[in-house]
DNA sequence: ATTTTAGTTCTTTTTTTGCAGAACTAAAAA
DNA sequence: TTTTTAGTTCTGCAAAAAAAGAACTAAAAT
C-alpha cells in the first residue's frame, strides 16, 4: 500500500525534483523518487512503496530506479527472509558525487588544451590565452577535489 | 559567406558540443555556436558567418545567440562603419561561470536543511546526518567560492 | 522614398523524451 | 508442479523540445 504523505512532504518533494530537474536536468520520474527518499517517513522504501506513492507505472519506477543505482545515489539491501529489495539513499557519500561532478570539468579543459594546440598559429595570444586559461581552471578544479578528499 | 572549416576543426566543435550537451545539457545549436566560436581562426564572428557556417536557421541562430548573451557566455561589439555585431568568447571570466554553478548548489543545501527540519521526529540520527550534510556540503561549497574568487 | 541589412518573432514541422501498458522472466513459495 | 512475487523489457504514444521557414521590423543605405 501507498505511504501517506503530508502536505509538507508533498511540497518538499516538489522542491527538491523541481530543483533537481532544472538545475541538474534529472529526468523528473527519476527527481521524484530521490525526492521521495528525502522526506518519506521510513528511510527504506520498496519498489512499490515507491510506484504506488507516486503514482509511476512499473516500467517508469524500474528505469527511475536503475538509473540512480547506476550513479551511486541510492543502494539496497535485503531484509533476511525477504524478497524484495529495501533502497535508500546514499548521499552519505556526497565528497564522491561532487568529486565526479569535478572531474567531468576536468574532461573539458583537456578539450580546452587540445583546441588551443590546434587553433591557427595565426592567433598566438587568443591561443595563449585559451591554454592559460585551461590550465587555471584546471589548478582550481584540482584544488577543490582535494579540499573534497580532506572532508 | 561560409568559413571552411578544416577537418581537424569540426571534429573539435563536434567534441566541443557533444561534452557541453551531455555534462551541461546545453542544447544542440547553443553548444555548436560555443563551440564555433572557440575554434574558428577569427576570434570573431557575424550572426552570418554562424548561420552559414553550421547551417542553422536564422531562428535557431538568433535564439542561440541571444542565449549565450543572456548567460554571459559571449559579448559582442561593433567596428566603426559596420551595422553587423561581431561575437566573441567571454569565457575569459570563467571564475564568474564556475561561481554560479557553486552558487546554485548552495540552493540545494538549503532544500536539504529545510528537509532535515520538517522530517518526522521518530528518525532522529537521519534527520541530523541530513543536516550535517547539507552543513558540510554548504562549508566546502563556500570555500570553493573563495577560492575562485582569488583566482 | 524605397531598398537593403541585420536581425526578431510567430507559426509549423520534426525530433526526442518520458512514460504507460502489456508481455515477459527468473526465483521463490505454495 | 503451478502460482506468486518482484521485478525487467518491449512497443507505442503523447507531450515537450528543437529547429525550420516565413512573415515581420527598425535602422541605415541608396
Amino acid at each position: 500500500m501507498a505511504l501517506t504523505l503530508r502536505e509538507q512532504q508533498v511540497k518538499l518533494i516538489e522542491r527538491i525534483s523541481a530543483w533537481l530537474e532544472q538545475e541538474d536536468h534529472v529526468q523528473p520520474a527519476v527527481a521524484r523518487v530521490l525526492a521521495l527518499l528525502f522526506v518519506s517517513d521510513d528511510p527504506e522504501l520498496t519498489f512499490d512503496d515507491i510506484r504506488e506513492t507516486l503514482l509511476l507505472s512499473k516500467s517508469a519506477t524500474s528505469n527511475a530506479i536503475n538509473m540512480l543505482l547506476q550513479v551511486e545515489l541510492i543502494e539496497y539491501h535485503h531484509r533476511i527472509g525477504e524478497r524484495k529489495r529495501y533502497f535508500r539513499l546514499r548521499i552519505f557519500e556526497w565528497q564522491m558525487i561532487y568529486k565526479k561532478l569535478m572531474q567531468k570539468r576536468l574532461e573539458f579543459h583537456s578539450i580546452l588544451r587540445e583546441v588551443a594546440k590546434q587553433r591557427t598559429q595565426k592567433t598566438p595570444e587568443f591561443n595563449q590565452k585559451i591554454l592559460e586559461i585551461a590550465n587555471h581552471m584546471d589548478k582550481v578544479t584540482q584544488e577543490m577535489i582535494r579540499l573534497l578528499s580532506e572532508s
